[in-house]
DNA sequence: GCTATGTATAACCGTTTGGTTATGCAAATA
DNA sequence: TATTTGCATAACCAAACGGTTATACATAGC
């Protein structure tokens, strides 16, 4: 449980998607986001806090209840990503290839030996 | 470094969405793709095969070389992921927050006590 | 055939992860 | 005031992670 997180780490596990998931339909105090899964109170109170500590979930104190709220306009930063990867690789035929012309150049020398 | 990766926890590591930035440009073989970072060959190989094992990377032998090329389709699956959440997440104020529903009314009748 | 190159694999290591139980504490309730 | 509820936190643990070095091995080039 260490220090700067980012938000590929935190939806990297199935839990805390699910978390995200279940807080994307309704905002829950910690107990009753519990309930929704097999693993102890303690194990969610950890998940909230990687996912507080990286923007997607904030938490605002009820009473003695503590209401979870996701903030997933935090995943733009996956979906630009995504996109901007996809971006380039869509465009890979359009640019020079430098190692394939290099390795196609070796092979035709080969050919002509 | 054991059996069934997703493509979620591959793309957790910044190493791993660097090597996936440079194949998405061109494709490269694993030494090459190793020389843009200051880790080790077999460091590398690991990180390449937890790529391949969730299908974002293909691996083509190649004479003594493995020319790896990136499979960025496989990237859907994360971007639909972020879509449907986000969808749920718009929409969250149109249904009715069950939880926060019985809160206000927990309060009202504190109020009225 | 010998050497160099490209890569995989094994063995190892410190750190991080995801879980646990036990405990403490403040707010709500009786 | 005493008890219950909703959490956080600490201490602990096994397993996974991300890296290393050493080694093996097939192909390429001399």
């Amino acid at each position: 449980m260490k220090a700067r997180r980012d938000v590929f780490q935190a939806i990297a596990d199935p839990t805390r998607r699910a978390i995200l998931g279940l807080l994307a339909q309704q905002s829950l105090p910690i107990n009753m986001v519990a309930e929704n899964f097999q693993i102890s109170q303690p194990a969610i109170s950890k998940h909230m806090r990687i996912l507080t500590e990286c923007g997607l979930v904030a938490i605002t104190q009820k009473g003695r209840e503590r209401l979870c709220e996701a903030q997933l306009n935090q995943l733009n930063e996956v979906t630009s990503w995504v996109e901007q990867s996809k971006k380039l690789w869509n465009h890979r035929f359009e640019k020079l290839d430098n190692y394939l012309i290099e390795l196609q150049t070796k092979n035709q020398n080969d050919g002509t030996k």
